[in-house]
DNA sequence: TTGTATGCGTTATCAA
DNA sequence: TTGATAACGCATACAA
């Protein structure tokens, strides 16, 4: 049986007290004599100690652990920040604690709730947005230190873009690509970022001199199937469009997938254009014009945040991220340019 | 300033010992007065009181954590195992420590120590067999609770399929499609997930009395650029092949992107097959097809392996789990039967 | 320059 | 049926 080495162990058999081990090997004093400084550290390399961080963290009251709270793992979108954030972390001797929600209110209470018990140093929230957040509002955040991504109807600190002017952006280039029915595929109406991407797409299209047609507006969730569905079904009932904003790429693919089913090719017939950018946007045929965001800023930036709230230092503000237009051949009418 | 309830203030506030405290939300003992347990209950739910995990786990020895090691979580073929894992976890109250590992030996070593560390439960590692795991070799894994997913040389309980009877699958069916010059874009050599693919694939090529021509051995990263490149530079110079077994999806869709540039039809040119069976796989033209695995089981299991072993209950043998080939448009040289 | 004593919050042992 | 005490491993205030 494995025995880990505690500092009374090394402490022993440096000839010293715990107390000295525990200064030495944190550098807290400067006013140790190299000598003994020395036959602790071997002590500790002999006996290939390592502090136990669970005892370190209820000392301290904190532990170096980030929870990431996304809605799936298995979703393009948040695996770039989840990746972007344990790279962040790593190098400062952070771990991250992945808890998926599925977007699901309960979840997200329990998850806050169990990485609270565990003493997390921060919380990055990524995805949320649910509901109108009620089930957040009210809450105790004192000393919680949370970091949000993406848009959110709480008053805390938060990273993301300005997704209603990206919303705008893709009206007006499909609109410039000759567009005049746009369609939207879109989310669930009380996720926070459905509402203010849609207001976007409204602006977009009252600024070129149309407005939405309640029946070319088509909820989902975000994922392929639904973006099939919305417009598989809309096809079936002779719903006439030439365009389509889908507010994420997943649900953007689905469309296509549909679209050319029916035989209507692309972007010809209907020009698509997503949201997020994903990486199999330049995979697939035709190649997925898309919103693009600096997802790994998103999450390096989050942690940083954390880790800088976590060791009291001056936070810096987040602000707004800025987002790209990756006009590519789904919505390219006159075809990619050379 | 938030103030965590602790036990102490919820037992002045019932007015009977932390002890008890502890006892009666804990279930330990029945012999306690039910008057005495509502009383405790009741405090501790006026003070929202949780236990605090970091002195919970200091005193037993152990925490309620799995950590996962894998390559990287921005892969779709890890992601699907960690949404597993955590799926397992959660309801039996663990959390997921997330580490990525880019496959590099010195992470791998870094976070099985620092997983350590943090007494993690057990530790599930995916997608490793780097090096033929030298670095892992004769290291002391006593009370470790290590499971692997994926192909190892290491004596530890692992969970995974038949990939070499997978490879052999894969060469069988090309050939059934016709293709007589087999490619191959493996990984690295010293990857043990390539070593016993390409194992498979020469005993595939033998039964079909072919062999490998090394310069049809094309050896990557398993990302896509990788697979791009490969082909790209083979039919630069000339190479001739009817036939491409990819040893994952990523290389696979590389490899169709290339093929196209160079104006090669699929699959009547050139056949392709993958490894992984990504969700991309039906969602590209032409539908990919690609060796499926159970990964969803995968990380159920060897979540649920870990919880076994934390608690010291009898452990069931993981086993080899099935694989299954997809047969798709990118391999099905007479189309795809309706 | 170093050591002793104390406490972080919990649970297990023993005693009452 | 309940409580006092000790211990998990560490870091800090204070003493020497």
């Amino acid at each position: 049986m494995y025995v880990r080495a505690t500092a009374k162990m090394v402490a022993d058999r440096a000839g010293v007290s715990p107390t000295t081990v525990s200064r030495v090997l944190n550098g807290k004093v400067e006013a140790i004599s190299e000598m003994t400084a020395d036959r602790v550290r071997e002590a500790a390399e002999a006996l290939d100690y390592r502090p136990n961080s669970l005892a370190v963290s209820l000392r301290k009251g904190s532990t170096a652990t980030i929870g990431l709270i996304i809605p799936d793992i298995a979703d393009a979108y948040f695996h770039q920040i989840a990746r972007a954030v344990e790279d962040a972390a790593r190098p400062e001797g952070f771990a991250v604690i992945l808890c998926n929600t599925d977007r699901e209110p309960e979840r997200e209470l329990f998850y806050l709730d169990t990485l609270r018990e565990q003493q997390v140093a921060g919380v990055v929230f990524a995805g949320g947005g649910v509901n109108d957040d009620e089930h957040l509002r009210g809450r105790d955040w004192a000393g919680a230190n949370v970091v949000l991504i993406g848009p959110h109807n709480l008053e805390l600190p938060s990273i993301g873009v300005d997704n209603r002017a990206a919303s705008i952006a893709a009206v007006h280039h499909l609109s410039e690509q000759g567009c005049t029915r746009i369609a939207c595929i879109g989310g669930q109406p009380k996720w926070a970022i459905h509402q203010v991407r849609l207001e976007g797409l409204r602006q977009g299209l009252a600024d070129i001199g149309e407005e939405l047609d309640p029946e070319l507006l088509w909820l989902g969730d975000f994922g392929l199937e639904s973006g099939y569905d919305s417009v598989d079904a809309a096809m079936e009932n002779g719903r006439e469009f030439d365009g389509i904003v889908a507010f994420n790429d997943n649900a953007a693919l689905g469309a296509i997938k549909a679209l050319r089913k029916h035989g209507r090719s692309i972007p010809g017939d209907v020009a698509v254009i997503g949201f997020d950018d994903l990486p199999i946007a330049t995979v697939v045929e035709p190649q997925l014009s898309s919103i693009s965001f600096p997802r790994r800023e998103f999450g390096e930036t989050a942690a940083r945040l954390i880790i800088q709230m976590a060791r009291h230092e001056d936070v810096e503000a987040p602000g707004l991220f800025p987002f790209e237009l990756k006009a590519r051949a789904s919505s390219l009418v006159a075809g990619v340019p050379a």
